[in-house]
DNA sequence: TCTGGGGTCCTAGGACCC
DNA sequence: TCTGGGGTCCTAGGACCC
């Protein structure tokens, strides 16, 4: 474990500017310069990213969509395409790991990287031109602009990308740290949420340089031992945390938010199996299982209720997990209606043959259980059809067309689906290298018509490849 | 305004153990 | 019995992050 020098400027926090956002524009140029919302499309979605565009219309990340589409109904709203987006994230990831293998990637468009271990003397020169390079870098292979923050710590390099976003270098000399930092509002810093900025402004705390001579005691009394101390700590710049290249995960879940309130036990029971079942494939997936089976519950007053059992061996088998979930569920009184419901395990360990040989045992143990309640009580087995099968919400289409989904089409080729209803389905032939493209509407059932693969972008050629002779290209090409 | 889905970490009380 | 002092595990809830 290695700890970053608080007197060096080496630590860098990535982030890809408006990202998802940014993916849409370049794949889909008629966006481009336009508004773009990401994220739910339904009526009880939220927003996961809007282009800067959008932004000047008031909105922004985790705003109910239907807001936003007050705010701004001229907007391309957009369901999402994560599979593109893991592909340039892990691209970026690449590029950062040519500068260190200490790179902490903290979700798909951030990361931290510690440069300090192999440029033990580094300088606010030597960072600027190291990640400048990589800022162009991730531009030509990607064609997405990164806004790079750096400083003595992660907590002054997150804080310095945010600083002047989108697509800026930011650098923070540990000497100038407090300076920097003094006159942010408190809700800058990384930890500080809605609730705790309430709490520190209601006690006349309004910026990190307020906070950074507030009493300790009484910050510990009022947010605890851990949250108290840590919150002063930051707000003086003091944070000892390390870039961690590899973290095991510590739970794995699934959950989902219905178009309307589930209030019959068997649908409930029926939506925790099909998540029981996504759960346990990701568990086998990556090789883990756990001893604890969670169930969350969202009531149709947004109260949230959580159940957890923690069974005596790790389980990664779907049958087992299911059970547990259905038992804890039927704890629960779901008359009044039920928004959400999800399905986790945590307390993993990576499984061994034994475990292997377990989960066969349990699932058909469960299996039994299934055969004898369904003995008993007829109804609890039956094979019902989920009863709110609706599409998830409007404009969202009947035979699955989500708005920004890759289409193939027999005749057009490529495109993209601009929109979708009453049995029509629009779509743009256009992709990242193409003009603006043209709209067909076809019927949404139309055989020519098939979902297709993320366009692939071509990466601009580098400088070094447009010197290498072409004979050398063709070589390398084989 | 009416609130996603995937996570992490912390707190606090009670059971249980030595 | 007018009553210790940890430590660990489990459960439930909550704040926060992207």
């Amino acid at each position: 474990m290695h700890h970053p020098d608080p007197t060096r400027p080496g630590v860098l926090h990535l982030d890809l500017d408006a990202f998802f956002a940014a993916v849409e524009q370049r794949d889909k140029p008629s966006l481009r310069g336009r508004p773009v919302v990401v994220g739910g499309t339904g009526w009880r979605g939220v927003v996961a990213t809007a282009s800067y565009e959008a932004r000047v219309f008031g909105i922004g990340s985790a705003m109910p969509t239907q807001q936003a589409r007050r705010l701004c109904p001229n907007a391309a709203y957009l369901a999402g395409r994560f599979d593109a987006y893991r592909v340039v994230s892990e691209r970026v990831m690449e590029l950062a790991r040519e500068l260190s293998p200490l790179v902490e990637p903290m979700s798909l468009d951030e990361a931290y990287v510690d440069l300090s271990v192999e440029h033990p003397a580094i300088d606010v020169a030597e960072v600027t031109a190291i990640a400048e390079g990589f800022r162009e870098r991730v531009l030509a292979a990607t064609g997405l602009t990164i806004s790079v923050g750096v400083g003595a710590s992660k907590l002054v390099a997150k804080i310095a990308s945010d600083l002047r976003k989108p697509d800026a270098l930011v650098v923070v000399p540990p000497g100038e740290q407090a300076e920097v930092l003094g006159p942010l509002a408190i809700r800058t810093l990384p930890g500080v949420g809605a609730v705790t900025a309430d709490r520190l402004t209601r006690s006349g705390i309004r910026t990190i340089g307020d906070l950074a001579v507030a009493d300790e005691a009484e910050l510990v009394r009022t947010f605890g031992k851990a949250h108290g101390s840590g919150l002063l700590a930051f707000a003086r710049g003091i944070d000892p945390r390390p870039v961690v290249s590899e973290r095991e995960a510590k739970s794995v879940s699934a959950e989902e938010t219905f178009a309307t309130d589930l209030t019959d036990p068997r649908d409930l029971a029926e939506r925790a199996r099909r998540m029981a079942d996504r759960v346990a494939a990701r568990l086998a997936a990556s090789g883990v299982s756990g001893r604890t089976v969670t169930i969350k519950v969202r009531r149709y007053d947004f109260t949230t209720l959580n159940r957890s059992r923690t069974l005596t061996r790790a389980t990664s088998s779907a049958a087992e997990i299911t059970a547990r979930a259905a038992e804890l569920l039927a704890g629960i009184d779901v008359a009044d209606g039920v928004r959400l419901l999800g399905v986790g395990v945590s307390g993993l360990t990576e499984f061994s043959q034994t475990d292997l040989l377990a989960d066969l045992l349990a699932d058909e143990a469960a299996a039994e259980e299934q055969t004898a309640a369904g003995d008993a009580d007829e109804a609890a087995t039956e094979e019902t059809p989920v009863a709110s099968e609706q599409p998830y919400g409007p404009p969202a289409a009947a035979a699955g067309w989500r708005p920004g989904q890759d289409v193939v089409h027999a005749e057009h080729g490529p495109g993209w689906v601009q929109g979708s209803g009453v049995g029509r389905v629009t779509v743009r032939f256009e992709g990242p290298h193409t003009p603006v493209g043209r709209i067909r509407t076809f019927a949404d059932d139309d055989p020519d018509l098939e979902p297709g693969p993320p366009p692939v972008f071509q990466p601009a050629p580098t400088a070094s490849q447009l010197e290498v002779p072409t004979h050398a290209v063709q070589e390398a090409a084989e």
